[in-house]
DNA sequence: AGATTCTCCTAGAACGTTCTAGATATGGTG
DNA sequence: CACCATATCTAGAACGTTCTAGGAGAATCT
């Protein structure tokens, strides 16, 4: 009656028994089974034959404790957030190319950053890839003399970090608002979000060259702070003042401001432009319709990727792209 | 000029460094960094002092290598999943609770499941707790075989199934729409999602109790999907004969639903109802404002972590619970 | 024929822990 | 004083691999 994981479980066979059933050494089943060069054709046929038939898997705890070679990497990210799961994708791919697992750890607000790091190290990866929002440059560097460990969306001083050219971004979307015409821009702000303060200032500083006006609302990441920000500007500002144009700091807040748009009646673009940042999936949908900027993920896995497998990891900078849709339109004052 | 992680790491102390540096054998240090008894309590003030002035941390490869208790779960979820992102969070506080680290795995679309398995298998975690959309029944039983394997969201067959009445969550929808008059109703399906055969089939025998017609469009679990169902649908289907109450999947397929609903100029609630499932952050947005079924996170959380730990494991089923907001609104003919 | 070089194989140490089975010392008891 | 119980400690095997060093044959060279 009782679910059937009460029973023992039937110890998972061993190198020592794959090498016995097939009559050859310890250390010539590990020739086999790890590929390298020492063994005849016909040993390797006999033994792989045996592991398959016994269902035998090598134990990477073993593995890499005596190798230091676990072919494992580990990778921290934030859990529900679409970018870190389009990257999180595009980084399989290319591991899984090059022979490599990987583990993940989740951060989070409630969830110690570098708890998250200890453990996927404990576990025994070569080299930890991450987003690591809030975690002290100090202790990341610090980690980083035990093994690689590369800053994925944000630059760490003296880390291998592989992030996007925020200003480059920031600035096309001022400048494709700046050319139909808007000349009041509202930037929603990403808070302690990584690559936040970056598209702060490059807002403030593209807003200044191209000689509008600019005002940065403090937010945050999702869609709620996002919602409550734009909603009680909205009610505070009389409508004459309003922006006419409003940046928000990714997808997924663009997506809160835009039912506070809602709700203020106002019509997207006619009366009030938005874009957003990432180019998530759902920005793509009809209604939102975004106007968004694309970061180049394959670009950035493949480099993170580069970085941690190699001991001397550089630190990359990507162009991202804007994408143009309908929630961006002509000011018609 | 280059990054610092170049520089050979500087190998990381080991329970023979402490021991030594302490004065102490190596059974010592090691019955001390346990808590195990059998030291006095001078020895384990010394030890202690001496591992942590070396930045000692246990390894746990050769812990659990050679005790077969790494004190680590496996979990394998969805990036991208709100819901899966909750629960994820739940499961953290939960092994938080017992002392036991998580690492994850990413299923997804183009990743094998079955490979997500091993590789958390294979890390040395004692139990995986797991939604498993496609892996099929038997090679779950298989490998739970070797060690306890819980499955999360979805009823499989002999082994720990952690899930939500689903039954009763559309029940409680669909009874709320009739008593509000919709006698039309209509459900995208999440295709091959987990729990998304469970919840079409409840919704069929929930509509015919309640003697109202239903209709199911075969769609998904994201946005997209559900956004092009909805929308075929509204545009093939005259106004007088399409559902007055729309049942999307999830939170993420009302979302794309609500966007067809849009760009066919209906009005929510006033012509059209719409509910989510899952009770995600952005469905209590004021735009949204959705109606869904809130699953009891923590307590599938904490059923799976216990299911985890204790070797007899059971299943358990948990009850949801509707949330009334604005998207669901009295019939107008 | 001896020396050299292959190819294929193996014994045994090592990785960093935990665990078993004692050793040693301390103190109480008959 | 001999005996046992208890508390504290330790040596060394074990976990499942990989790696180093070398051995046995067979083939090639000089």
């Amino acid at each position: 009656m009782s679910s059937n994981s009460a029973s023992r479980p039937p110890k998972r066979p061993t190198l020592t028994d794959v090498a016995r059933a097939s009559g050859v050494s310890v250390a010539l089943a590990s020739i086999v089974m790890r590929g390298a060069e020492g063994a005849s054709e016909e040993s390797r046929a006999k033994v792989k034959q045996v592991a398959a038939n016994l269902g035998y898997r090598p134990d990477s705890r073993a593995r890499s404790l005596r190798s230091t070679r676990s072919r494992t990497l580990g990778l921290a990210l934030a859990l529900g957030e679409p970018l870190h799961a389009e990257l999180a994708d595009a980084l399989y791919a290319q591991a899984d190319a090059h022979g490599f697992e990987i583990i993940l750890g989740a951060t989070g607000k409630h969830r110690d950053e570098r708890r998250v790091l200890n453990t996927l190290i404990d576990a025994g990866v070569e080299a930890v890839i991450g987003v690591f929002p809030e975690l002290p440059a100090a202790q990341l560097t610090q980690v980083s003399k035990q093994l690689p460990v590369i800053s994925l969306l944000r630059k760490v001083k003296g880390l291998p970090s592989i992030i996007t050219d925020e200003a480059a971004g920031i600035k096309q979307l001022v400048e494709h608002l700046v050319a139909r015409g808007h000349t009041r821009l509202l930037h929603l702000d990403g808070g302690s979000a990584v690559a936040a303060r970056q598209r702060r200032d490059a807002f403030v500083a593209a807003a200044a060259s191209a000689k509008v006006q600019a005002q940065v609302l403090v937010a945050g990441a999702d869609e709620t702070t996002a919602f409550q920000a734009l909603h009680d500007y909205l009610e505070q500002t009389p409508r004459t003042q309003c922006a006419s144009a409003v940046l928000a700091f990714n997808d997924r807040a663009a997506l809160g401001a835009r039912q506070a748009i809602d709700l203020a009646a106002l019509q997207v673009p006619a009366q009030i432009s938005l874009t957003g940042y990432d180019d998530s999936e759902f920005s793509r949908l009809a209604h939102a319709d975004l106007t968004s900027v694309r970061q180049d993920v394959t670009a950035l896995a493949e480099a993170a990727i580069h970085a941690a497998l190699n001991a001397s990891g550089k630190s990359s900078i990507h162009a991202p792209q804007l994408v143009v849709r309908g929630s961006t339109g002509e000011r018609r004052p």
